[in-house]
DNA sequence: TTCTCTCGTTCGCCGTTGTT
DNA sequence: AACAACGGCGAACGAGAGAA
């Protein structure tokens, strides 16, 4: 059978599903639009699974999405996380371990070194009843309201930020000046804080370190190590430090790496391996994702021949490339975009809390692709039961700003510390550390949300 | 009806770290 | 040194809810 067949097959079939499942998410009929490109993944149940069709794979996420439409339509109510109060309590921010990189912003907020990596804590675990999303905020936004009342910073106007950098060519950040901030993350001292009882640090543990002074370390290997970053090819479009999408206009114009001509020598390729080696498209799937939390080199020299076979398919391409775009097309894992249960994040919680960000162990555990693991945990997950969804109170937004303006700040004395570091020649809020924005405003917000609402006010205060 | 805000989700890109 | 996995950023998309 060939994929096109079968993946009409799968459309068929989803079809006849929808028929019979009116309440579909809006994500599921977008994700089926993207996944007309041809994934084995996303049509596992063609291939995979034959125990749980349909009914196992994609029903709970229909019946999630379900009751996620429901309290999408019901803005007032708390939100998913929110709701987790009878098992997951008050949550304290399940910090992530300390990235060992991290964007230098993060130390700006710091002086305290940078821990070993250790398993954050988990957010569903025993923790003090949840409070409702405005408590939380408020209790967040005390300690930096005072600081916001005695801070000589203004609430920021955020064009006035960017109009101010936004005209230096981008940059992006060589890799000896990001590892700088290795020296000190905010994260990692605040999951260095308190290893021994994850549970019960709360927003305002993480809050108190805006009271921190803004101070600076770079490691000295590395600040002799970037002298002289490198720099990739500022690409057209100087507002932004990523390359032009490559089909701009198309009907899906996420920029695709992979042509449909390479995509289909890929799958070609596949294939082919696949019927000489009178495979299943399931062991061939479970070959593409084999090293995967078994190891970090494949030693396996049939993989190794697999992997010659289909990355010469696409000789244009970075090796690593054809294989991490096979290995999020083909696999066995859990359709992906289905919606998470609130058991799924409990137990994804709890193995990071364990065990750490082991994306590609939990992956087996899970039945859910690495991706997906990273994802959900870093943008919700990592919140817990502090995140809010609704709209951002005033007196939040300005707190919000204060932060950014703060990083801004610490942003632009770095800048004139090093006027020949060109790493600082990119607007500066593209240097911002969203994932620290949101920790300090005691994960009521995503790095996500933050990032938007930055996005937002941007546009806001250059329409007027 | 239109616009704005927010959401959930996916994934491209790049850099870092660890293993062989 | 090469490779593989991981970490992080942030853009894109479609959609619902509510305000204008």
């Amino acid at each position: 059978m060939t994929p096109p067949s079968m993946l009409r097959m799968a459309e068929k079939r989803k079809r006849q599903d929808e028929e019979n499942n009116h309440s579909e998410s809006p994500n599921h009929k977008r994700r089926r639009v993207v996944q007309n490109g041809g994934s084995y993944g996303a049509t596992r149940d063609v291939y995979d699974h034959p125990s749980s069709p349909d009914g196992e794979s994609s029903s709970p996420s229909r019946a999630r999405s379900l009751s996620s439409s429901g309290k999408r339509r019901q803005r007032a109510k708390p939100t998913f996380s929110q709701s987790q109060s009878t098992s997951k309590g008050k949550g304290k921010e399940p910090e992530k371990p300390p990235p060992l990189m991290n964007r230098f912003f993060s130390r700006l907020f710091s002086s305290q070194p940078a821990s070993s990596k250790a398993a954050p804590p988990n957010p569903f675990s025993s923790q003090p009843p949840l409070s409702n999303a405005s408590s939380s905020k408020a209790t967040s936004s005390q300690p930096s309201l005072s600081r916001a009342s005695s801070s000589k910073v203004p609430p920021l106007q955020p064009s006035l930020s960017r109009a101010s950098f936004s005209d230096a060519p981008p940059a992006r950040a060589s890799s000896s000046e990001t590892s700088s901030s290795q020296a000190s993350s905010s994260e990692a001292s605040s999951s260095q804080a308190s290893p021994s009882q994850p549970s019960l640090p709360n927003a305002s543990t993480s809050q108190a370190s805006p009271l921190e002074p803004l101070s600076v370390k770079v490691s000295p290997s590395k600040a002799a190590s970037s002298q002289a970053p490198a720099l990739k090819v500022p690409p057209s479009n100087p507002s932004s430090s990523r390359p032009p999408p490559t089909n701009v206009g198309a009907s899906s114009s996420r920029t695709r790496i992979f042509t449909p001509e390479e995509t289909e020598r890929i799958t070609v390729a596949v294939e082919t391996y696949r019927d000489k080696h009178n495979m299943t498209q399931r062991e061939v799937n479970d070959l593409i994702q084999k090293g995967l939390g078994v190891g970090r080199t494949v030693v396996d020299t049939e993989l190794k021949k697999f992997w010659s076979l289909v990355t010469a398919t696409c000789s244009g391409k970075p090796r690593q490339k054809v294989i991490d775009f096979c290995r999020m097309r083909f696999h066995n894992f859990k359709a992906r975009g289905g919606h998470w249960t609130p058991e799924e994040e409990e137990q994804l919680a709890q193995l990071v809390a364990q065990g750490g960000t082991k994306w590609a162990k939990w992956s087996l555990v899970m039945n859910r692709h690495p991706r997906d693991l990273r994802d959900r945990y870093r943008n919700y997950i990592i919140c817990g039961s502090n995140r809010a969804s609704d709209r951002w109170a005033p007196e939040e937004e300005e707190m919000f700003k204060m932060h950014v303006h703060e990083a801004l700040e610490a942003l632009e004395r770095e800048k004139a510390a090093k006027p020949d570091n060109s790493f600082y020649d990119r607007p500066l809020d593209q240097l911002i550390d969203w994932q620290e924005i949101s920790r300090r405003l005691g994960r009521t917000r995503s790095r996500l949300q933050c990032m938007s609402k930055w996005k937002k006010l941007q546009r806001r205060a250059e329409s007027t």
